[in-house]
DNA sequence: CTATTGCCCTCTTATAGCCA
DNA sequence: TGGCTATAAGAGGGCAATAG
């Protein structure tokens, strides 16, 4: 006897018809039919009476069903249970950590108080690599096409601003952009392309880290492209062209998988 | 270690049969 | 005739055994 077959047994017993089981599982009927007379070939004893106008169930269904919503009713308490309190591993490269992850933790406790987030910064290609061995749940990246074997289930766009500090004056063409030492990282690019485009000669500083990034735009000439959520009240902010001032950000899983069933639960919640 | 094969189980669709 | 259960046949996935 397994789960499914209680399951199912008991939709049987309650609506008293083999077609509504059905319906209400989201099987066929003649499955229904089929897992029962199974069931009652394995216990060796008749559960339910057929008739024309539906079923009727037997003193043996009866007892069964006591011990069914017993078992059954445990079951979604130890889901609910282990839900709650499951590990949820998340990888995001380092300007995204910091811009997304207090607001995603915040979101998961919403709805699930005590699952624990870990979150590892790495480079893209490394995220993507753990994400397929299974190391991590999800990831944020910053992407146009999702690689096979992966979908984003859900996105965002993050509105891109050109920066400065605001107490130091503008020192024209001139200056220091500041921008992340990774190659891959979408508001470096996104300042490289416009002072491209804009054809500036700019000393490029390049950092490991957000944090000096942000410090060196607010209390120097430096500049660089950040999103909105970074911005500080110590800059001040400047629009970028159309075709660049804005990134998508995916969160993106392993396609057919989640660690296990509980954090499966916590992206389809996330998802909706 | 990996690929293939065969078996079993669960599911579906199609249809037969029963009876109020 | 409509609403129900029963049965047959076949598809698809999981798994163990086996071969290379």
């Amino acid at each position: 006897m397994e789960l499914s077959d209680l399951r199912i047994f008991q939709a049987v017993a309650r609506s008293q018809s083999f077609s509504k089981a059905a319906e209400n599982l989201g099987y066929v009927q003649p499955n229904v039919t089929l897992r029962i007379k199974k069931l009652e070939n394995e216990l060796k004893i008749p559960l339910f009476r057929r008739t024309n106008r539906g079923v009727e169930t037997l003193p043996s269904a009866l007892t069964l069903l006591t011990y069914a919503d017993r078992i059954l009713s445990l079951m979604d308490e130890a889901e609910e249970k282990l839900t709650s309190q499951a590990l949820l591993s998340i990888g995001a490269t380092p300007i995204l950590s910091a811009q997304l992850f207090p607001k995603f933790t915040q979101g998961v406790h919403l709805h699930f108080p005590l699952v624990k987030i870990e979150l590892k910064t790495d480079k893209k290609s490394q995220l993507y690599l753990d994400l397929k061995q299974n190391l991590l749940d999800g990831i944020f990246v910053n992407e146009r096409t999702i690689p096979d074997g992966c979908i984003s289930i859900f996105s965002y766009t993050e509105k891109l601003f050109l920066v400065s500090a605001r107490s130091v004056p503008d020192s024209g063409d001139e200056g220091i952009a500041v921008v992340n030492k990774n190659p891959q990282c979408p508001y470096r690019n996104t300042l490289l392309r416009y002072l491209d485009n804009k054809m500036n000669t700019v000393d490029i500083i390049e950092y490991d880290t957000l944090e000096p990034i942000i410090r060196s735009v607010e209390s120097t000439n430096a500049v660089t492209v950040l999103p909105q959520s970074l911005v500080t009240s110590k800059m001040s902010k400047v629009s970028l062209p159309k075709e660049m001032n804005s990134i998508i950000i995916h969160f993106v899983v392993k396609q057919g998988s989640a660690k296990n069933k509980t954090v499966r639960k916590i992206i389809e919640t996330l998802s909706e």
